[in-house]
DNA sequence: TTATATTTTCAGAAATAATTGAAAGTTTAA
DNA sequence: TTAAACTTTCAATTATTTCTGAAAATATAA
């Protein structure tokens, strides 16, 4: 039983880390970042630059640089130890926190600029077929891309309040 | 006058030509899959293999697999037209319509997988921070997860009159 | 200061993903 | 049948992204 925990734990964890990995891929973000977020999600304690290349086995330059990214995204944090040159990180573990974050960064880079070259593409003068398909796929788009935006809006602002409650009682 | 509109034209489908293909590439959906999308959107006609090759700039093997991607997905279909044995092909117009399909596409290939992995992750048996602090990951990332399948069900659910009632009040 | 610890940068290497184009496969018309 | 029209496949190539590791920059302690 002593050694049983261990190997276990080890297991789980990489299982973990590998889907967590593999749920970022797919959303276009860098697997490596997705796989960092995931050890710090696992870690009780704030984690170095050296522990998590340990961890998953990277160089220490993409360990920095996908940190600083997770920071730069708001989901992870740095956390200094007295008496300790090193710098730590942590991940938010509130995953509904972690959704909006994400959610928020993903609206920016990505909802946004549609919308503006939407805007861009004013309607256009003409009477053939083609200019009116595309002032209708513009029109339906931009529409389209605002309505996502407001869903996205209104289900981050209905926060805790009213998820929480409402799948507590699942 | 006459000289105009043509140019305008093209390099406003230009444009949005480029900028959908931007979103798919960002949302991890190949660039030349959401480009050619884009193209079947603007056209007020179903358009053949060699139009799409022609329209984009690409090879008749890159054009086939994407646009048959793009059929997998349910957001273009077929069309023959009688008389010719070519295959035509078209787009979904209805934005919302083809929300719907991506999402349910996405949901099926990101979420679910990580809903079998957390599943597969049982609750682990000990003491120690790591194990605690596993089993709380495990759990609220499947909470999580549910609770992102139940908004994408349920935002699915609301028919487009509702949202077109609900967005035109604002 | 100077030395040491730590973080950051970035050119080149490695890995991954997308694309081509020609050959093989399929369908249809005659 | 056979031939022509068209679609599909896939090995090889090309493009893109990610990663490495060592050097440069920065910060801290002595």
């Amino acid at each position: 039983m002593y050694y049983f925990y261990p190997v276990k734990l080890e297991e789980a964890q990489q299982k973990f880390i590998q889907g967590w990995g593999q749920l970022g891929a797919s959303w276009g973000i860098n697997r490596t970042m997705a796989q960092i977020q995931a050890v710090l999600l696992l870690s009780p304690k704030p984690l170095c630059t050296d522990e998590i290349m340990e961890k998953l086995q990277i160089s220490r330059g993409n360990a920095n640089m996908n940190i600083r990214e997770l920071v730069a995204w708001g989901v992870a944090y740095k956390s200094f130890i007295k008496g300790d040159r090193k710098e730590y990180y942590y991940s938010e573990k509130d995953m509904w926190e972690l959704a909006k974050k994400v959610s928020r960064e993903r609206k920016k880079r990505e909802l946004e600029p549609l919308v503006k070259i939407l805007g861009e593409l004013q309607t256009i003068e003409g009477n053939n077929k083609e200019v009116k398909e595309m002032n209708k796929v513009v029109k339906s788009a931009g529409l389209m891309a605002k309505r996502a935006e407001s869903i996205l809006d209104l289900v981050m602002k209905l926060e805790e309040k009213v998820f929480f409650k409402w799948f507590r009682r699942k």
